[in-house]
RNA sequence: GGGCCUCUAGCUCAAACGGCAGAGCAGCGGACUUUUAAUCCGCGGGUUGUGGGUUCAAGUCCCACGGGGCCCA
């Protein structure tokens, strides 16, 4: 976009400015004319306002503490009666303190100033004496003040809800004056490190591994294309990291997982952002039941870790129990309960049709049969899923990178972890037979070929890496956007502080 | 992809039938030394998302486009 320089940044051209922007820029003028800085390049703080109510949680009305301090905040509400003016100051935590401003105190020029430069949103600094109001309000008696940070847009009222494309798009203003906002962004800085020190209690080794990829691989998805110039290259935005997790596997970390972003060139809406967290994990010598027990106590203790109990309250005010054991039920016998008739992997193609025909689901013929039975499951059962499900042996068809079942003919070691209806995490004994593996690539390289885009690709290094032999492992990978959701009850667009939006 | 709703002051929202575009908060000026969304008096503030059309007259009706939301597939 090109720059115009006659024009600010909210599109107004400099002389015709909305009103209260064009006061706020008179008022830093006006400062700086009188030879005040409205963006000192410090002030001198001695406590956060947090500190200060800490140390002061009930003194009675009227009460003089003699110990003076220095605070800074954002002004969120002025009272003025003439010759004592009253602030509301607010720190990013969200912790409130009142500034008392009293001409005998700080002095009438002080005062003045004051009243004529400090606007609601500017940060200021105040130092003073903590002491209570006639009324009991923990306040700092202002002996000295200066703007900390001018501001020169006004705040939003703070008593009205912001609409919420407001706050997405302005998601600075919604942490200033909505403390859900802020909630959240610290919840998922909780969830995170609750999440690590599962792995690290279990000795997980985090690792990074490309989100620039030649093969877009590990998943069934829509890559994002890039461009280096440098290697005159495509490259991909990865859609997931598994089969660079599985290359380490190979090298010998038995234990290994990455907690960062992927990036898939989907539909977005209230349940998909095209850039999304994921947490996968592999770990050698186990399968998908112990990638099951991982996950439930993954989930288990962020709820423990973040909310204080593994029964949680929803947005809509309910409460959720994810404690003790998860239920877990079989794919086909799921589908066959709901049908009233027994569907398996044997299952001719023409009767799964008959099926979908018969529940009203508007099935495409060219489906593979696994497809259908996927599509079954999702239409009759899925909506029915509240509590936390794992969903096990899907058809082999539809799961190119996972082992077959020990014991069940034409079903793979996979499960799929429902919460909620929406699907929360997904885990595999993984395939590690690389002739076989050669063999799934193949099929999915055919259907590439007819025109399935999310068709896997065949990636011959991370075959060759699995022709060194990999260890019998466990995989696991979990939606972290899903999980704030399904221990939430919130959107999505909640959960992600800045979600993608389209250009203003 | 289809259907429905929505876009008005810095923010949140009003404006029967087509008939001078309004309120609260915020802003500006004034009063006020204990306020808590302070109060009281006064005053400004608008290309009604964009472009076209119908009409004596359009925020309102019609068409197209753009943003946002909801539902369906």
């Amino acid at each position: 976009m090109q720059s115009n320089p006659s024009r600010d940044f909210a599109g107004h051209a400099e002389d015709d400015l909305p009103e209260q922007l064009r006061v706020r820029r008179e008022k830093r003028e006006r400062m700086l004319a009188a030879g005040v800085t409205p963006y000192p390049v410090g002030v001198p703080r001695t406590h956060t306002l947090r500190q200060v109510r800490d140390a002061h949680p009930d003194l009675p009305p009227d009460s003089h503490t003699g110990q003076r301090v220095g605070v800074t905040g954002r002004v969120i509400f002025l009272r003025n009666t003439g010759k004592l003016c009253f602030a509301t100051l607010r720190a990013g935590d969200g912790t409130e303190l009142q500034a008392m401003l009293s001409r005998d105190v700080v002095g009438a020029e002080p005062l003045a100033a004051w009243k004529s430069d400090v606007d609601l949103g500017d940060h200021v600094f105040v130092e003073g004496e903590i002491i209570t109001s006639r009324r009991g309000e923990l306040s700092v008696q202002v002996s000295e003040w200066r703007v900390a940070a001018k501001a020169l847009r006004p705040l939003p009222v703070a008593h009205k809800e912001l609409t919420e494309e407001t706050r997405v798009r302005q998601r600075y203003v919604d942490l200033i004056v909505r403390d859900e906002a802020r909630r959240f962004a610290r919840l998922r800085s909780e969830t995170l490190r609750s999440l690590r020190e599962t792995l690290h209690s279990r000795e997980f080794i985090e690792v990074e591994t490309p989100m620039l990829q030649l093969l877009p691989g590990g998943a069934a998805a829509r890559p994002f294309v890039s461009h280096s110039n440098a290697m005159s290259l495509d490259l991909y935005l990865r859609i997931a990291p598994e089969l660079y997790l599985k290359r380490c596997v190979v090298g010998g970390i038995e234990r290994v997982y990455e907690l960062n972003r992927v990036f898939r060139n989907e539909g977005v809406d209230s349940t998909h952002s095209p850039e999304f967290t994921m947490l996968e994990v592999y770990q050698a010598y186990t399968d998908y039941d112990g990638m099951a027990e991982l996950t439930r106590s993954l989930y288990q203790r962020v709820a423990q870790d973040v909310f204080g109990s593994t029964v949680v309250r929803l947005a809509d005010g309910s409460d959720f129990n994810i404690g003790g054991e998860w239920a877990r039920i079989t794919l086909y016998g799921a589908v066959s309960d709901a049908l009233g008739e027994p569907v398996g992997p044997g299952t001719p193609h023409a009767e799964l049709l008959r099926h979908a025909e018969r529940v009203g689901l508007d099935a495409d013929p060219n489906w593979l049969p696994g497809k259908l039975v996927e599509e079954l499951f999702e239409q009759l059962v899925v909506p029915g899923l509240y509590a936390p499900t794992f969903v096990t042996d899907f058809p082999v068809d539809t799961s190119p990178l996972t082992r077959e079942h020990r014991s069940t003919e034409g079903v793979v070691e996979k499960w799929d972890l429902y919460i909620r209806s929406v699907e929360s995490a997904t885990a595999y004994s993984e395939l590690v037979d690389p002739v076989v593996q050669r063999e799934r690539f193949e099929a999915q390289a055919k259907l590439g070929a007819a025109g399935d885009e999310e068709a896997m690709r065949l990636d011959e290094d991370f075959l060759r890496a699995i022709e060194f032999g990999m260890p019998p492992s466990g995989g696991m990978g979990m939606g972290i956007d899903r999980l704030l959701m399904a221990l939430t009850g919130a959107g999505i667009r909640e959960t992600i502080l800045f979600p993608l939006v389209r250009p203003e």
